[in-house]
DNA sequence: CACTTGTTCTACCAGATGGTAGAGAACCAG
DNA sequence: CTGGTTCTCTACCATCTGGTAGAACAAGTG
């Protein structure tokens, strides 16, 4: 079993990181210490790979996510008083800048899927839907407490993810408007990162 | 002169759609009606034709960019009024969702290329500075004027970038939350951006 | 006419790709 | 020891990849 999640984790930063169509067997075999044949006969075919590779980051993702967000209090609807609703926000924020620091291949491979579309974001889409659909509530939830800006949750799901997984992830991006993404400079950028959304949503 | 306008338009559709690994140079010249060594002979590898899509790309998206920010007025420095600082990100946003619309081909082009890297950021790196600058320049001045929140121009930047370019190019995200990317529906999502930006920018 | 230049083609190649067939080793049960 | 299961390997294959060599053809140009 140590050879099939050694396999796992290989695929999981080649895909991540260079792509499904950039990356061959014999490369993942080679990062893995073994021989082509033996990935073929733990996952039947490269995308049946790439599947496992997806429901596995999507379980870490998914697990992830819900332990900041439960590691808050959280917004009950029969409470009366406003919920934290920021807390969460940045409680979320944390979590993914977290995982763009110690595991950025798991958003790198969440960007190479939603970019691939169908048939491999089914499974993304499928996998997190309960986590989408409580984000939704979350929002809601903020809007008709009032501290949430009333408007289309949907769209400002879109919108929160955009900015988030960007100032995240885009390395590329950073470099060219003259941020150099280092380690301590994250905290600067999840800082600001943090005004921008609070001013964004509470509008 | 044709032909090898046929073979950047092919290229440039399947580059910016399905990403440059994706693609072989025997599918693009099937797409332009020729043979793959005709390809060979206008452009002299594969490599070779991804640089001129990137070049033409960039400077078609600067063109259409500039052309946007001056049918509105420019915020000159010795304004002692306020400049309206609204317009122009309007114009800009504006562009982009016509661009997603009539060009989608050319934003995935970028989205691709940021992922990718180097050696070809390097290239839209050199090409968007000015741009880049400019629209550094731009907030800048929005921050002394007072329209917008002072803080880190090039985050401020990056964060404004990623939110637009995510909701208007980001269909799979778009479908995770429940939203069917149609044409009418566009005008809808350009609106809530553009509330959810001067929420995130005016502060 | 011959000669050059520009363009598209057929023919071909070496290497990489995803995948198949099956041998050999390690292990456990009888 | 024997037989079966699990795992990893070598050997091989058909296909596709980016790229080269050079013929065929047209259009000028002297």
């Amino acid at each position: 079993m140590e050879t099939r999640d050694r396999i796992l984790e290989a695929a999981l930063a080649s895909f991540g990181g260079r792509g499904y169509d950039a990356v061959s067997l014999d490369s993942i075999a080679r990062d893995s210490g073994i021989r082509k044949q033996t990935v073929l006969y733990h996952f039947g075919s490269k995308d049946a790979l790439m599947e496992a590779v997806i429901d596995g980051t999507v379980a870490d993702l998914t697990a992830a996510l819900l332990a900041s967000v439960e590691s808050t209090p959280p917004a009950t609807e029969d409470d009366g008083e406003s919920p934290d609703v920021w807390a969460g926000v940045e409680a979320v924020v944390r979590a993914v800048f977290r995982l763009a620091v110690r595991r950025p291949e798991m958003l790198g491979l969440l960007r190479e899927v939603t970019r691939l579309g169908p048939p491999w974001i089914d499974r993304v889409r499928a996998g997190f839907e309960p986590l989408v659909e409580r984000a939704r509530a979350f929002l809601v939830a903020g809007m008709e407490s009032g501290t949430i800006r009333r408007c289309d949750p949907r769209l400002l799901l879109v919108s929160t993810y955009s900015t988030v997984m960007g100032v995240a992830t885009e390395v590329e991006v950073l470099r060219a408007v003259g941020v150099e993404p280092t380690l301590r400079d994250t905290v600067l950028r999840r800082r600001e990162l943090l005004r921008f959304l609070r001013s964004a949503l509470v509008g």
